[in-house]
DNA sequence: GTGGTGACGACAC
DNA sequence: GGTGTCGCCACCA
């Protein structure tokens, strides 16, 4: 756990979401204590793809369930590889939203 | 140093 | 209940 910076944390978390599962950006943002700057995590996600490492961010939606990230992903690739886990997803929006969310804070201790 | 921007969230209307 | 607005903080120009 790399305190440096703040997106070191968001990967970290997006890093662990389990396989089939999904989280939201203000879960990991409340999980990193700044449940305000959920944007923040967004942030995060939208230089993910300078890392070196890959990041999950296809596990990462908003509040709604909704795969708001999905352009950055190059179209129809977020959608696949959530469904490609077991995770339905209609109209770019997560079926079951509630049974697959994977909430930092209670899976996860500090 | 200032201002604009952002893969969001909560609240007001 | 959909839409609009503000806040939030880090980064880039």
């Amino acid at each position: 756990m790399t305190k440096e910076n703040f997106f070191e944390n968001v990967y970290e978390v997006v890093k662990l979401i389990p396989k089939g599962k999904v989280t939201s950006y203000g879960a990991i943002a409340a999980y990193l204590g700044v449940k305000s700057s959920s944007r923040m995590v967004g942030w995060a996600m939208n230089h993910c793809h300078t890392l070196e490492y890959r990041i999950p961010a296809h596990r990462v939606v908003n509040r709604n369930g909704l795969l708001t990230g999905k352009a950055h992903f190059g179209g129809e690739r977020m959608r696949e590889l959530l469904e490609k886990e077991g995770i339905m997803v209609e109209k770019d929006q997560i079926m079951n939203f509630e049974s697959v969310f994977w909430d930092p804070s209670k899976e996860l201790i500090l």
